[in-house]
DNA sequence: CTGAAAGCGCTAACAC
DNA sequence: GTGTTAGCGCTTTCAG
C-alpha cells in the first residue's frame, strides 16, 4: 500500500506540466489554462486518485474552510437541531463543521475551544448556555480575544454574555409570555422546575416566568437540566406536599421527566396537574398529553449563526434576537 | 487589529531562542529543553497569546488529529446519539470530529466524502444506511479506496455492504426477535410500516420481522423513514381497511407518527391496535403508551466505531456486531 | 542541550 | 499561457 497520497507534484509530473499549471487547472484560479493542458491535468488527477490536501491549501492560502461548533451535548435534541441548521447551511457554503461536545462538563469548554482555535477555522460558534461565572468568562475571553484579533470570527447562540455576535434567545420574554398565557387559562398555583442556578438559561426562564406571573411567587425546585432532572425535581415537588395546579419545566426534556414522575405517582396530567415546557423539541411533538411549550426555531437559529459568521465583522457585536412562540396544547387545558 | 496570529517564530524571537527550541519546549518532543529556556518559551507564548497552528503541524508531521463523520441527518436522534458517543470518545483521544450531514440526500454523500477526504483526517466514519445501488457503491469505493490506500481508515456503522471495518447493526435479527415476541403476546394480524425500499435498514427490518412471524404475511406500507412517513403510512393503512391488530414501524420515529395518526383517527393504541418501533430513542422513552421497541446501544456504537478507527488495520475488514434487545412495553400488551 | 536548514503540499507573485 | 520560486507555520534530521 502506497502509504502516501498522490500530490499535486505527482499530478503535474504525470501530466507533464509544471506545478503551477496543475494547480491552476485543478482549482478555479483566475488564470486560464489552455484546454488541452487543462484536460491532461484533470485526466492525470483522476488516474492518480488525486485529492487536494486541504491543509496545505489552507496554509498556502492563509484561510481554511472550517468552522468550529461547540455545544453542551450533541445528543440533546436542542443542540442537535441547531447543529443541523448550522451544518446544512455551512455545507451549502462549502464549509465543514468541526463538532465539539462538552458533554455537560463546562470545564472542558476551554480545552475544546483551544482545540478549535488551533485548527484555525474561519469561525467558532458557541452554542449552549453561558454562565455568570466571572472567572470562567474571563478565561473564555482569553481564548477568544486572540482568535478574533487575528481575524477569526466568533458567534454565540445563547445569552448575550460574551462580547461577540450573538443569536440571542429571548428566554425571559418567552417564559414571561408563557406565564401570562397559563395564568389566563385559569391556573393559580404554579411551580417551576428549573436547572442549575449557574446556568443563565435556567435563571432567565425561571425569572421570566415568575415576572410574567400575575400574583404570588411560584414554588421553585432545581435539578439537572435534563429529563432525569425533571423527573427528580417533580418527585421532590410532590414529596413536599406543595399545593400547585401547574408546573413549568424550563425545557421540554425536564417536562417529559416531570410527566413521567407524575405517572409514577398517580398524578394525572393534565387533570390533576398541568405541565408546560420550553423549546418545542420536534421529536416530542407527538407525546400525550400534547405538551404546552414555547417554540424556538432551532434549525433557523443554526442558520442565523452561520449568517452572522459570514457577515463582515462590525465594531459593536450584533445581536440577532429570536423570540419564542407560546404554543398551548393539551397539557394545560382551560380550567 | 493584528490580522495575523502569533507564530512559533514570533514566540522564538520573543523568547530569544531558536525556532527548534521553541517547538521542542511547546510540544512534547522527546528532546529535552533546559528548564530555564523552557520556561522562557512558555512565558513568551502566553504573552503573545500563541496557539499552535494545527494545520501546519499536520503538514510537518504528516498526520492530523481529525476524524470525519458522515451521517444522514444529525437532527435525527438516532444519529445524534451515535455522534455523541463518537465525539466524546474522540475528544478523550485528542481527536476532533468533522461533521457532515447529508440531510437525507444521498447524492451529497459523495461530495461530502470528498470534502472529508481532502481534510486528510485520520479516519472517516460512515454512519447511516447503505443502499444496494451498485453504481453508488462503486462511486463510494472510488473515494474510499485511495483514501485507504494512502493510510486513511474507514469505518462504517451500518449494514456491512462496504469492504471496511463495520459496526454491524443486526437489524434482521432484532426485527425477527421482535416479531416472535409480539406473536407470543397473542397478536395475529401484523402490518409493517417501512421506509424506502432502496435503504437496507428498511429491507432488513421488514424482512426480519416477516421471517420472524410464525404464519402468514404481514401487510406492508412504505413511506419516508421519519415521523411524517410513519404518520402518512399509518393513515394509508387505516384507509385500506386492512384488518390488523398490530403494527411494526421500522423505527421509533415512524412509530410516533403512526401513533399520532391513530389518535387522529380515533384508533386507540394499544386497545384497538398495538404499535412497536425500533431503536429505543431515549427522548421517546417516556411517551404513553410506552413504546415496545428494539433497543440499540447507540452511544456505544459511536464509541465502538472510534475503537475500530484506532485499532490497526487488518487484512480482512472487521465486523463488530451489535445486537438489539427487544423491550416490551405498554404499546403491545398481552392479548 | 541548542541551532540551522530541509522539507510537508500547495498557492501566488513574478518572470518569460 | 506557462513555468520558477518564494513562502505559509511547523517538525525533524543533522551538526555543533
Amino acid at each position: 500500500m502506497a502509504a502516501r497520497a498522490a500530490t499535486l507534484t505527482d499530478v503535474a509530473k504525470e501530466a507533464g506540466v509544471s506545478l503551477a499549471t496543475a494547480s491552476r487547472a485543478l482549482n478555479g484560479s483566475d488564470r486560464v489554462v489552455r484546454a488541452e493542458l487543462h484536460d491532461r491535468v484533470l485526466r492525470a488527477a483522476t488516474r492518480l486518485g488525486y485529492s487536494p490536501n486541504a491543509q496545505a491549501q489552507s496554509m498556502a492560502r492563509g484561510s481554511t474552510d472550517l468552522l468550529g461548533l461547540l455545544v453542551n451535548d450533541i445528543s440533546d435534541p436542542y443542540f442537535s437541531t441547531i447543529a443541523a441548521g448550522l451544518a446544512n447551511a455551512a455545507e451549502e457554503q462549502g464549509l465543514l463543521v468541526m463538532l465539539c461536545s462538552t458533554a455537560g462538563r463546562p470545564e472542558r469548554e476551554l480545552e475544546l475551544l483551544g482545540a478549535l482555535r488551533r485548527q484555525r477555522g474561519r469561525a467558532i460558534v458557541l452554542a449552549g448556555s453561558r454562565t455568570d461565572d466571572r472567572a470562567h468568562l474571563r478565561e473564555l475571553a482569553g481564548q477568544l480575544d486572540p482568535f478574533v484579533a487575528s481575524g477569526g470570527r466568533v458567534v454565540a447562540v445563547s445569552e448575550p454574555k460574551l462580547p461577540v455576535d450573538t443569536v440571542v434567545v429571548e428566554n425571559r420574554r418567552g417564559a414571561q409570555a408563557l406565564a401570562a398565557e397559563i395564568a389566563a387559562l385559569g391556573y393559580r398555583r404554579p411551580a417551576i422546575l428549573t436547572g442549575p442556578e449557574h446556568l443563565l438559561v435556567s435563571r432567565d426562564r425561571r425569572d421570566g416566568f415568575t415576572s410574567g406571573w400575575p400574583s404570588g411567587e411560584p414554588v421553585v425546585v432545581a435539578d439537572e437540566f435534563c429529563r432525569d432532572g425533571g423527573f427528580r425535581a417533580m418527585h421532590r415537588l410532590l414529596d413536599s406536599g406543595a399545593e400547585v395546579d401547574c408546573v413549568f419545566a424550563i425545557n421540554d426534556l425536564m417536562a417529559m421527566g416531570a410527566m413521567a414522575a407524575c405517572r409514577e405517582r398517580g398524578v394525572d396530567v393534565p387533570r390533576d396537574l398541568a405541565v408546560a415546557g420550553f423549546d418545542d423539541i420536534s421529536t416530542l411533538r407527538d407525546v400525550t398529553p400534547a405538551l404546552t411549550t414555547v417554540r424556538l426555531p432551532l434549525t433557523d437559529m443554526g442558520r442565523e449563526a452561520l449568517d452572522l459568521v459570514l457577515a463582515s465583522p462590525t465594531a459593536k457585536p450584533r445581536r440577532r434576537k429570536v423570540r419564542g412562540e407560546v404554543i398551548v396544547r393539551e397539557s394545560t387545558p382551560r380550567r
